[in-house]
DNA sequence: ATCCTGCAATTTTTT
DNA sequence: ATTGCAGGAT
């Protein structure tokens, strides 16, 4: 099915699972079902149960990462691997992976593990193996990463851990290797449904083709103009080969749109017909005309986030639509910065997703290592995040003893830690302080580890005495501690809803027949919870938690969402499209698809907004505006600026004088000028300000400028006396009150 | 030798 | 804000 933005698709989709159990009478865990992302296939799921009148009870519906690790969970044993397999993020992978540089010797400053793995996973999303990806690598960097793709392998297996892409190769490893699990697996899915097919990458799809072979029962959706994840290995061309690989195809257009008003999609069309890579396909509604698009020139990122935020204000006072029907989308992360310091400062409610997910704090994540640690001794990364928290005395060199003496021995850091008094070269405090983290771990593990998590997380605290080395680290600790009472509610809710639903629980018992391997087999509830933790998105918490305001977030993440009012900021050359991504061959379609999917998130109303100046990368950019918004027709355009010097039809002049090369003349300094002094000092000596953690102050003086500003404050608690203070970070609040 | 404190750098998009 | 790194203190 080829669907537009807005079609239906999810619909359709939702419709057909529900059809395929109540009229053909298909068992729902017959059916594999993947999604984009997990809430997507919670509401889905939803969906489902409201038309049948029932909880679909085993239906298979999740993306393909969470998909594939419930089915590697029951075949681990097939690949070597135990079911209690650690699923690695990007955090631990790329720790990972400097370790593997240091033990051969390369430096991970010449080759900064980021930029290997990133190099690895482009290689594991294409299906290329690290021999073959050993003979293409040129270059000192595509070198070293090719040395440690062939070790990764072996040592991820060591570990008892699979990273995300990972979870994609090995089940196409298993059915490869073990016919039998891929005809029981064939046999087992009669239906496959495939939602954002356009995003779908080689294992992926191979995957889908290994499952759907025997019966061909195969339906998916996708719009090939709102392909957008080119850069992780997705291939738009699986929607053309699709047809010939599985002959019979019926192809099913939607273009009929049932979100948006004909204005903005007028505005949608225009854009996306600047691409020559399509399909084709031209969207209507019966949304006969609408509010005109309100096209915004800010000064700078501050005066853009000022004027936005005002106008959704104004809008949500005098509409109907409140603030949770409204979104500002962006390109880059980076962007959110401003945007969310006004909101604060406004008071206006806002709910940002996705910079700083609720997991990524130090003490969940400390948590969960020592969970992850519970469910699999095996897990090195596990452990070292945790072997010194809280403080026992151990150091980098006892820790290199340590890491040696376990390659040599060829075990697990826990394993070997367990018998520390054999390691050789350890002063006795260090030997003690090992031995009372493997018995910490054991004790746990023996009397906690086939509890829910919640109770094993209770556990941990308790025995490594977390709550009391949290407190210790005085107001900040007090804060952390909240976030762990967090974590420990979200898990204890997390485990009644999995006992409650019960589909993989229950369908265990059938399972177990059908593995060769008995043994444990099952699955146990933490096993179950860390998978879900390791998957869950920032994407997925969108929905959940009181917060309601304004959404902020990327377009990528907008995916498939849509609100009445939605403005699309920061549309300038370099930015959006993006410079390094315009670069790549296909690059600027890519952004141009980018922005088509962000323009039609909106229902009623939408904003396109850019600024003249933009702090980017630390500097104070100069910047012209996006040539999307030239493809916007300006019959459904009106028009706004912040300071009415500047016009559009100018500008546009400009670039295209620039881009003949015809030599410029001067900007005009008259706005560099005001624009530089609108923005330059924030803060004058003797004012007022707040800190979070020191309270009140008097700023003393100020210093750098741009990214770099610093301010010198005097607080008031004299304990804490006078300190410099970056500004970009210190999160500084001018003081009112005490004034 | 080891630990701790203060300083610099970081960001394109994400499972 | 968080993480990694250098240099000083123990």
């Amino acid at each position: 099915m080829l669907a537009g933005a807005g079609s239906g698709k999810t619909r359709v989709l939702t419709a057909r699972i529900a059809h395929l159990i109540r009229d053909r009478g298909l068992a729902p865990q017959r059916i594999f079902a993947v999604t984009f992302t997990n809430k997507a296939a919670g509401e889905m799921r939803a969906r489902v149960a409201a038309l049948l009148g029932a909880d679909p009870r085993g239906l298979w519906i999740g993306t393909f990462h969470a998909l594939a690790a419930r089915l590697l969970r029951r075949e681990a044993a097939h690949l070597g691997f135990g079911s209690n397999f650690t699923i690695y993020d990007a955090d631990d992978s790329e720790s990972f992976i400097r370790r593997l540089l240091d033990q051969r010797g390369l430096s991970p400053k010449a080759n900064p593990p980021r930029a290997v793995h990133a190099l690895i996973s482009a290689a594991k999303n294409r299906m290329i193996a690290p021999e073959e990806f050993a003979v293409t690598a040129d270059g000192p960097l595509v070198r070293a990463a090719a040395e440690v793709y062939a070790a990764l392998g072996p040592a991820l297996k060591q570990a008892n851990a699979m990273d995300f892409d990972d979870l994609l190769l090995h089940p196409l490893q298993l059915f490869r290797e073990h016919p039998d699990r891929l005809s029981y697996w064939q046999h087992r899915f009669e239906h496959v449904l495939v939602d954002e097919f356009q995003d779908t990458n080689s294992a992926q799809y191979r995957l889908v083709k290994l499952l759907a072979a025997p019966h061909g029962n195969l339906c998916v959706v996708g719009d090939d103009d709102q392909a957008i994840y080119g850069w992780r290995g997705a291939d738009v061309r699986h929607m053309l080969a699709f047809q010939q690989d599985f002959p019979g195809t019926t192809l099913i257009k939607l273009e009929q749109n049932y979100r948006s008003t004909q204005v903005i999609l007028d505005a949608a069309n225009g854009v996306i017909a600047g691409n020559v890579q399509r399909l084709g396909k031209t969207l209507f509604t019966a949304k006969q005309g609408g509010e005109t698009v309100t096209l915004l020139t800010a000064a700078d990122e501050r005066d853009e986030a000022e004027w936005l935020a005002a106008e959704l204000v104004r809008r949500a006072a005098e509409t109907d639509v409140p603030h949770e029907g409204m979104a500002i989308l962006y390109r880059t992360n980076a962007q959110s910065r401003a945007l969310e310091e006004t909101f604060r400062r406004r008071g206006i409610p806002y709910r940002l997703v996705g910079a700083v997910s609720f997991y990524e704090r130090r003490e969940v994540k400390d948590l969960l290592a020592y969970l992850r640690l519970v469910a699999n001794p095996a897990d090195d990364e596990a452990f070292l995040r945790v072997v010194n928290v809280p403080r026992r005395g151990i150091g980098e060199a006892s820790l290199a003893q340590l890491i040696r003496t376990a390659a040599q021995w060829g075990k697990p850091l826990l394993a070997v830690v367990a018998t520390a008094e054999r390691v050789p070269d350890l002063r006795p405090n260090v030997r003690q302080a090992f031995a009372g983290v493997a018995r910490l771990v054991e004790e746990v593990r023996a009397r906690f580890g086939e509890a829910d998590p919640a109770t094993v997380l209770e556990a941990v605290i308790d025995v490594v005495g977390y709550e009391q080395y949290l407190a210790e680290e005085g107001a900040e600790g007090i804060e952390r501690l909240d976030n762990v009472r967090e974590l420990v509610a979200g898990a204890a809710e997390w485990a009644e809803e999995a006992a409650t639903d019960g589909d993989e629980a229950g369908e265990d018992g059938a399972l177990k027949d059908s593995l060769t391997v008995g043994g444990e087999g099952g699955t146990t509830l933490l096993q179950r919870y860390l998978t879900q933790v390791a998957l869950v998105t920032p994407a997925d918490d969108r929905g959940s938690g009181a917060a309601n305001g304004v959404t902020l977030m990327t377009v990528h993440m907008a995916k498939g969402l849509e609100w009445p009012v939605v403005a699309l900021a920061g549309l300038e050359d370099g930015l959006f499209p993006l410079g390094r991504a315009s670069g790549e061959p296909g690059g600027l379609e890519e952004e141009r698809r980018l922005c088509y999917v962000g323009l039609t998130r909106a229902r009623e109303k939408l904003y396109l907004s850019w600024a003249r100046t933009r702090y980017r990368n630390g500097r104070f950019e100069l910047a012209e505006p996006s040539r999307f918004l030239e493809a916007v027709p300006a019959t459904v355009v009106e028009e706004r600026t912040t300071t009415p010097r500047w016009d559009r039809a100018a500008a546009f002049a400009q670039r295209a004088a620039r881009a003949r090369r015809v030599p410029l003349e001067p900007e005009e300094p008259a706005w560099a000028v005001e624009a530089v002094s609108q923005d330059a000092p924030r803060y004058v000596a003797g004012e007022r300000v707040r800190h979070r953690k020191f309270g009140s102050g008097v700023v003393r003086a100020v210093s750098g400028s741009g990214r770099s500003l610093k301010v010198t404050v005097a607080f008031d608690d004299q304990e804490i006396g006078t300190k410099q203070l970056l500004v970009a970070y210190a999160g500084l609040e001018r003081d009112w009150e005490s004034a």
